[in-house]
DNA sequence: ATAATTGTATTAATAATATAATACAATAAT
DNA sequence: ATTATTGTATTATATTATTAATACAATTAT
């Protein structure tokens, strides 16, 4: 299921890299309302990481309201199709937000940032 | 000059939100190419922070090419080439490809993006 | 030349964060 | 009822990042 994407070289924590990958998983839409997730203890094998680490990410995903947590039982996925618009909304804003700002802080300005864009659309038309 | 708008409890490193306070004045205008900031220790004076601490600030700005350190001297505004230097253009590019590819693979379209930008430099535009 | 002022470098102390070890508590299966 | 499986809570350790203490070296002013 997870193609162990892991970089523990990387200097982001392990636990935000789960938790990436996951929902990534969900809103891409290769996990559906309603799927089952692995156990912690479950992926924490297969990933060959302390349950811990995975709990800490199962337990963010739930409070962000991604995934629920059945003590006992296990976790599923948990979004409303109508929740998954705003949702991918809020994350790709967020990734914007910050993109910018680090744009800007660099010294680019709002139109450096437009024709970068117009460039990379023409080329993604291009390449349909 | 600058009104001690540091916030002590906030999570995010004191250290950094001196580079922010300063790359504000600089990008608004109000610090402009070639003025001199206070010295390290001016500024660690009046912010009531260790020297080491604006030091760091100071030593961050320079590598991003909003200053210019002279030992013995100061510390001085240096915008100017910083946004003409194509270097830096490189990094928009860096930091724009990896967002579009992360904003595209949660399921943006090109379009959603266009309309954030345009959303966020209309906000810009108001602000000036 | 000398002294004062500046940024820099080195090291140590502290704080924050991430990961791990272990024990606990609710649910499900038997 | 009992046992195994699940998520949760607590605590300890390791790692990293931030801030501080101190000494150093280049420049400026006298």
């Amino acid at each position: 299921m997870f193609l162990s994407d892991l970089d523990f070289s990387s200097p982001v924590p392990i636990y935000r890299q789960v938790i990436y990958l996951i929902k990534l998983e969900i809103l891409s839409g290769r996990l559906r309302d309603g799927d089952q997730l692995p156990t912690i203890r479950e992926l924490a094998k297969i990933l060959k990481l302390n349950p811990n680490t995975v709990a800490k990410a199962y337990y963010t995903l739930e409070n962000e309201r991604f995934i629920e947590s059945k003590r006992g039982s296990g976790n599923w996925v948990n979004y409303k199709k109508a929740k998954l618009d705003s949702l991918r909304r809020g994350m790709v804003e967020d990734e914007f937000r910050s993109f910018l700002e680090t744009a800007l802080s660099i010294g680019a300005t709002i139109e450096d940032i437009k024709n970068l864009l117009k460039r990379y659309s023409d080329n993604d038309r291009k390449n349909r």
